[in-house]
DNA sequence: CTGGGGATGGGGCCC
DNA sequence: AGGGCCCCATCCCCA
C-alpha cells in the first residue's frame, strides 16, 4: 500500500510506502478491496497524517478493507467515479416526485428510468419519494441535485432535491451529446462537494443499507458512524461495487493490483453496459480525453483547522451519482451480445481490456499500481477458467448467487438475467415507443400493446386478454373465486391491490388508544387487555419488554381477528374481555404447541364459544410469534 | 371505495 | 447460453 500526502495547498508533500516491511506499521496489512460491502475502512488525511477511519464496527478478527474515494480520482485527473445524473425528457418509464425543490424553475418533477439507476421501481421512490403526476417538459434535459437529505430514524429517507436545466442538451430529444462532457460545460455540478455515489437499489438491499450509512457520514444528525470531531469533514465514498471480492488483492509482497474500474460512459459513446439504445440516458462525468478512471487508495486531504459546524448543517449540493458501468467489469458480459457493441465497433470489454490508463501511467508521481486491467477471477478459481458468479450447492445442486442480493439461481443464464436488475441494463427496445425492457419476452408481450393483439382468449365470455396473467386474474370472476380475504372484515377478493387498498380503510380507524403509549386498537377489548398489565408505559408492567411484546402481538392479532367483532355482536362489554381474551390467548398458545397457526376459517373461529376456565395467564409466556402483518391470505381454492 | 382490466417486472423452467 | 413460455406479483387506470 502507498499512500500519498498532500499539502492543504493540493501540493504532494510525500509518500507513505508500505511495500517495505521493515519500514512499514500496521497499515501495510490493510488490503484494498473493491467491493462495498466488504470494505470497513476508509483512508482519510488529516494534517500530514493518514487516519483510517471505520464504516462500520469492526468485530474481531475481520479483515481491514479500504477502498477509494471520489477524491483520489481527482487527484490523479482522471474521471470522477461517478457524477450528475443528466436526466433526458427521453425517459418514459416510472416516474418519482421531487419534492421540496427550492428555487427550481419549472415543475418539479422529473422522469427516471430504471435504467438509468438501475432500479426496478421509481429508483427515487425506493429512496423515499413517493409517486406524483406531473412531468417535466418535453425536450429538456435537468441536472438533479440533492440539496438535502434527511434520515429520519433508521430505515427512512427523507430527500429535497434541486433541478436545474441542463445546459446546451441538444434540442434533439434525447440525442447524445456530441460537446464535453457535463462538468466541462458548467452544469450544476459543484465541484468541489462531495459525490454520493448513489446505490441503485432498493430499500431491503444492503447496499442501500450501505448507503444509509455513507449518508449517515455526510449528514452528522444521523446517528450511524459519527465523524469524530477533529476530522470535521466527513466524505462518502463510492457505493457501487463490483461482483465478487478478488483475493489477488490479499496483501502481496508489493504494492496491492487495484482492479481499474471501468471507463465511464462518455458523452457521445453508448453506455459501456452495451445498452441498444442509441440515446444514453445517464452521462457520467469523464475526461475530455476520455481516458479511463484508474481507482486507486485514496488520502482525503481535509482542512486544517475546525470546519463550522454549520456547514455541515446547512443544506449540501450533492449529486447523485451513477456508476453506468459498476458492473461491466472485464469478464462479466452482460447482456445479449448483439446488443453490445458500442458505436466504434469494438465491444466494451475488449475496449477495456485493450485500454491502458495511460493517463496514469504518466502520471510521474503514481505510488499506487495502477497496472494493465485484467480480470480478476474469484476465491477458488484461480487458474480455472473466470467464473465471476459464486456457486452454492443446495440439496446437491449448484446454485448461482448473486453478488448484489443474495438471491440464488439454478441456471447461470437466469442470474445473468437477474443482475440486469442490478446493472440496470435493458438491452431489449421497443422501436415503437423506445421502451426498453430487460427480456426479450417482456418486449415480445409489450409488443401486444401496439399490435393490440390479444392472444388469450376466456373460454367462458370469449373475452380477449393480452396476458395469460390478466386472463387469469378474470376467470375468476366466472369462477367465483375470491382468494384474499380481509380479516377484519368478510370482504373477499379477486385481486391482491384491491385487498390493500381495503385494508388502509380499517388501518385509519383505530380509535381506541392507549393513555400510557402510542398503541391504538380497532376494538375496546383489546386496548382492554392492552392496558391490564401488558402497556409497557404503563406502571406494573406483567413482565420484561420481551414479554411484552410477545403479549401485545397476540392481542394485535385478535384486534386484527374477527373474534373481536363477533364478541361484540354479543353484546360483551369491554369488562368481560379479559377473561375472553385470555381464553382466546390460551388457545392459541395450545393451538401453537400443536404446531398450528390458527386462522381465521370463517364468521367464527371455532373454539371461542368454549368458556375455557379463567385462570392467570402464565409468565414468562412461551415464544409464540404472530403474525400481525398478514391481515388476510389467499385462500385454497376448493 | 370497489372492481375490472391493462401493462409491466421478474423468476422458474424447459428446450 | 440464450430463447421461449409460463407464472405470479404489482402498479396503474378507469368505470
Amino acid at each position: 500500500m502507498e499512500l500519498r500526502i498532500y499539502t492543504p495547498g493540493g501540493k504532494l508533500h510525500h509518500f507513505i510506502d508500505a511495500r517495505d516491511p521493515r519500514r512499514s506499521n500496521w497499515m501495510r496489512y490493510v488490503n484494498p478491496t473493491p467491493d462495498a460491502l466488504a470494505q470497513n475502512l476508509v483512508a482519510c488525511q488529516n494534517g500530514l497524517e493518514i487516519y483510517f477511519y471505520t464504516l462500520k464496527p469492526i468485530v474481531t478478527g475481520a479483515e481491514l478493507l479500504v477502498w477509494y474515494n471520489h477524491e483520489f480520482a481527482e487527484r490523479l485527473q482522471c474521471p470522477l467515479p461517478g457524477d450528475s445524473i443528466l436526466i433526458s425528457p427521453k425517459l418514459t418509464l416510472n416516474l418519482a416526485l421531487v419534492k421540496g425543490v427550492e428555487g427550481a424553475a419549472g415543475p418539479t418533477r422529473v422522469e427516471i428510468s430504471p435504467a438509468t439507476c438501475g432500479l426496478g421501481r421509481s429508483p427515487l421512490a425506493m429512496m423515499g419519494f413517493p409517486p406524483d403526476g406531473t412531468q417535466l417538459p418535453q425536450n429538456r434535459s435537468w441536472v438533479l441535485s440533492i440539496r438535502q437529505a434527511q434520515l429520519q430514524g433508521s430505515e427512512d429517507l427523507s430527500w429535497s432535491l434541486g433541478l436545474s436545466p441542463f445546459p446546451n442538451f441538444p434540442g434533439k430529444e434525447g440525442a447524445p451529446e456530441k460537446s464535453s462532457p457535463p462538468h466541462q460545460r458548467g452544469s450544476a455540478s459543484p465541484r468541489n462537494q462531495p459525490v454520493l455515489n448513489c446505490c441503485p437499489y432498493g430499500p431491503t438491499t444492503s447496499l442501500y443499507k450501505e448507503l444509509q450509512r455513507c449518508l449517515s457520514s455526510l449528514y452528522p444528525s444521523c446517528p450511524l458512524y459519527l465523524p469524530t470531531g477533529h476530522l470535521p469533514q466527513p466524505y462518502l465514498y463510492a457505493c457501487g461495487t463490483i461482483p465478487a471480492h478478488y483475493p489477488q488483492f490479499a496483501l502481496p509482497p508489493h504494492a496491492a493490483p487495484f482492479l481499474p474500474a471501468p471507463p465511464m460512459s462518455r458523452v457521445g459513446e453508448v453506455p459501456p453496459l452495451g445498452l441498444p439504445s442509441q440515446e444514453p440516458q445517464v452521462y457520467a462525468r469523464a475526461r475530455g480525453d476520455g481516458t479511463s478512471p484508474s481507482p486507486g487508495l485514496y488520502a482525503t486531504v481535509l482542512p486544517h483547522g475546525k470546519q463550522e459546524a454549520h456547514e455541515l448543517q446547512k443544506p449540501q449540493d450533492v449529486l447523485i451519482s451513477l456508476q453506468s458501468g459498476a458492473f461491466s467489469f472485464p469478464g462479466l458480459d452482460f447482456g445479449p451480445k448483439q446488443y453490445s457493441s458500442p458505436a466504434g465497433g469494438t465491444s466494451y470489454t475488449s475496449e477495456v481490456q485493450q485500454q491502458k490508463p495511460t493517463s496514469l501511467l504518466a502520471h510521474p508521481l503514481e505510488a499506487l499500481n495502477l497496472s494493465t486491467p485484467k480480470f480478476c477471477p474469484p476465491a477458488g478459481r484461480l487458474g480455472t477458467t473466470p467464473v465471476p458468479y459464486p456457486l452454492k450447492k443446495q440439496n446437491g445442486k449448484i446454485k448461482y448467487e448473486c453478488n448484489i442480493c443474495a438471491k440464488s439461481f439454478g441456471q447461470l443464464s437466469n442470474l445473468k438475467v437477474h443482475l440486469r436488475v442490478h446493472s440496470g441494463e435493458r438491452p431489449f427496445q421497443c422501436h415503437i415507443c423506445k421502451k426498453c425492457f430487460t427480456q426479450l419476452a417482456h418486449l415480445q408481450k409489450h409488443h401486444l400493446v401496439h399490435t393490440g393483439e390479444k392472444p388469450h382468449e376466456c373460454l367462458v365470455c370469449h373475452k380477449r386478454f393480452s396476458s395469460t396473467s390478466n386472463l387469469k386474474t378474470h376467470l375468476r370472476l366466472h369462477s367465483g373465486e375470491r382468494p384474499y380475504q380481509c380479516r377484519l372484515c368478510h370482504c373477499r377478493f379477486t385481486q391482491y391491490v384491491h385487498l390493500k387498498l381495503h385494508k388502509r380503510l380499517h388501518e385509519r380507524k383505530r380509535p381506541h388508544r392507549c393513555p400510557s403509549c402510542p398503541k391504538t386498537y380497532i376494538h375496546p377489548f383489546s386496548l382492554a387487555l392492552h392496558r391490564r398489565g401488558y402497556c409497557p408505559l404503563a406502571p406494573g408492567a406483567a413482565g420484561p419488554p420481551a414479554q411484552l411484546g410477545h403479549f401485545n402481538a397476540m392481542i394485535d392479532h385478535f384486534d386484527f381477528s374477527l373474534d373481536t367483532e363477533r364478541l361484540e355482536g354479543e353484546g360483551a362489554g369491554p369488562a368481560r374481555a379479559p377473561g375472553l381474551l385470555e381464553n382466546l390467548i390460551l388457545r392459541e398458545l395450545e393451538t401453537s404447541r400443536r404446531g398450528q397457526l390458527p386462522r381465521d376459517k370463517g364468521p367464527c373461529s371455532p373454539g371461542l364459544h368454549k368458556q375455557l376456565p379463567l385462570q392467570p395467564l402464565p409468565l414468562p409466556l412461551p415464544h409464540y410469534s404472530v403474525s400481525v402483518k398478514q391481515e388476510a391470505f389467499p385462500l385454497q381454492p376448493a
